[in-house]
RNA sequence: GCUGGGUUCGUAUAACGGUUAGUACUCAAGAUUCUCAAUCUUGCAAUAGGAGUUCGAUUCUCCUACCCAGUACCA
């Protein structure tokens, strides 16, 4: 029978969401947007104590900066669906508001032989691991150690009622079955076979908060939330035989998901997962937002890096799936067209920042000039400039007052986009044509700063002055350019120290454009400010 | 250690079992310009190693090496 398909992205509020995880949630997003199915966030909260105030807010803004929005487990307003309803019949969204749930299931379970209870002190089992250690071996709770346990199959019924009754810190374990290969299929790896006898008995739920762990809430709820597909991170290979045989204890295997287990992102450099340390130490976000923690300790986001959502988004997409065409650029609905699971890279992808920067070059291009002068506007302000008028008022600029036209700005944008790959690079590069230089490279005046340079130059814009010539570009440059070639100066040292006179620095924008911008009056300005 | 997963230029990746192993980023050189950037052109650079199957292996099988993950009353 075809269901539609539903598929999940499941963070735990542990802290800031991770780029990979962002490409976790963006590749359950495409997937379910392809088929026409429903993406659903659902908050795993079992874990009360690595809960971090305010990392569900972050991830749901995160996500929703990304362009990805889940169908359910979030409402128009933001804001978590807190019970079922009619528009939400699988609701609540957040595992801790489910927490009388679980219980049942797990109870189910150890009534019909799947699970049992346990008893063990945190102390006991730590003694037990710390001696198989020593012995050069690993301890687990499982096929070959549950019998000399203290559980509710080596305890009497009479003593295992006693304890349910009477002590709180009690859990109910999986019992692995003994002997069986697990046969599972995965959408990205293709066939696994596990024998269960390497596998432990898991804690499925615990007294101590009546809280399930993850695998038991992950499976009751990706059951009762009727989710067609699993697409996680790699990480959860190792327990796919659990939640198969999980979900066969539960006799849902006709309605259990499809699984698919994504690679990590891995650091740029040497070898291992992408960390928050390596982004501090390169100097890159590995977060889509920037988040401060309880230390006060600020990491980096895309957003507040000058990144594009889209450039991310395109980005991150690119990281591990590729469509089979050369295409690299790809709209949010593109990439909705030619996702596919079976494109998705097995290995781990390393993170590559230069190309992340690419991306937001090629998008930055594409953007249209007025968009991205709104976008420069709260750049220039923040370095005092005013920005006046509106896209249909005349071209102005005051230096002195430093008031420029809307249309001014528009004008500087065009000249500059090619060179940026972020919006505040306009500034970067275009500074001159918005105030005089504050100070000079002091490697180009020990260049260029020689007296008969100077005096060329000199004479030069006086020459620009005197003859009234239009400041237009093409009109000033050509002027300029014949006039130096008429007194046979060299032509790159007078134009590059007049550069320097204007802008502070040798190199950088054209001549031609910049006085087409700056104007005859701050022209002279500038030179007298540079004692020309 | 054990269990599972993985391995094509530095990076991301392409290649019905048959290609001079392609593309993009990075890097280098040249062209262009008053400089820088941009742009254009060119270039550097890879199938981890070894067996096997096959007329033929990047592709299938096995072994080795290396990398990653898991091995919690965390997710």
């Amino acid at each position: 029978m075809e269901r539609k398909t539903r598929v999940r992205f499941a963070p735990s509020p542990t802290g800031p969401l991770h780029m990979g995880g962002v490409r976790t949630a963006l590749y359950n997003y495409l997937y379910a947007k392809q088929h026409g199915g429903d993406f659903i966030l659902r908050i795993e909260d079992t874990d009360s104590h690595r809960f971090v105030p305010g990392a569900e807010a972050y991830i749901i803004e995160a996500l929703r900066w990304c362009g990805i929005v889940p169908d359910e487990g979030v409402d128009a307003d933001g804001k978590m669906v807190e019970t079922a309803s009619a528009q939400h019949p699988h609701a609540p969204y957040r595992q801790s508001q489910r927490r009388a749930i679980y219980r049942q299931y797990a109870e189910q379970l150890v009534e019909n032989g799947y699970a049992y209870y346990a008893f063990d002190s945190a102390a006991a089992l730590e003694e037990r691991r710390a001696e198989a250690e020593r012995a050069g071996q690993t301890f687990l709770y499982g096929l070959t150690t549950r019998d000399t346990l203290r559980n509710s199959l080596t305890l009497s019924a009479e003593e295992t009622e006693r304890l349910l009754r009477e002590t709180d810190s009690w859990t109910i374990r999986f019992k692995m079955p003994a002997h069986t290969v697990v046969k599972m299929d995965d959408l990205i790896r293709g066939h696994i076979e596990v024998n269960t006898d390497t596998l432990d008995d898991k804690v499925l739920w615990k007294r101590a908060d009546e809280l399930p762990t993850y695998h038991l809430a992950n499976i009751v709820d990706d059951h009762l939330m009727e989710i067609t597909e699993v697409i996680r991170g790699e990480e959860w290979l190792p327990s796919l035989p659990l939640h198969y045989m999980l979900y066969k204890a539960f006799g849902w295997e006709d309605t259990m998901p499809r699984f698919a287990h994504l690679s990590l992102l891995l650091k740029p450099v040497g070898n291992g997962k992408l960390s928050k340390r390596d982004g501090d130490k390169m100097g890159f976000p590995v977060f889509p937002l920037q988040w401060v923690n309880a230390e006060g300790e600020t990491s980096h986001g895309y957003r507040e890096d000058g990144y594009f959502p889209e450039a991310f988004v395109n980005m991150l997409a690119m990281l591990g799936w590729n469509p089979g065409t050369e295409q690299e650029l790809f709209s949010m609905e593109e990439l909705i067209q030619a996702f596919s699971l079976n494109k998705v890279q097995k290995a781990g992808a390393k993170f590559n920042p230069d190309k992340a920067k690419w991306y937001n070059r090629e998008y930055l291009r594409a953007k249209r000039d007025e968009e991205l002068t709104d976008l420069f506007i709260p750049v220039l302000q923040e370095q005092g400039i005013t920005v006046t008028g509106c896209p249909k008022c005349p071209v102005s600029a005051d230096f002195a007052a430093k008031e420029f036209s809307w249309n001014y700005v528009r004008n500087v944008v065009a000249l500059v986009k090619e060179r940026a790959t972020f919006v505040r690079d306009f500034w970067t590069s275009a500074a001159c044509l918005f105030t005089a230089p504050a100070e000079f490279v002091q490697k180009d005046v020990d260049k260029f700063w020689k007296p008969e340079i100077k005096e060329q130059v000199r004479q030069a814009a006086a020459h620009l002055l005197d003859t009234g010539v239009s400041f237009e570009k093409e009109t000033v440059g050509s002027s300029l350019e014949e006039y130096i070639r008429a007194q046979e100066w060299p032509m790159g040292k007078v134009m590059n120290a007049l550069r320097l006179a204007l802008t502070g620095a040798a190199s950088g924008l054209g001549i031609a454009d910049i006085l087409s911008f700056i104007g005859p009056e701050e022209f002279r300005a500038r030179l007298s400010a540079a004692e020309m």
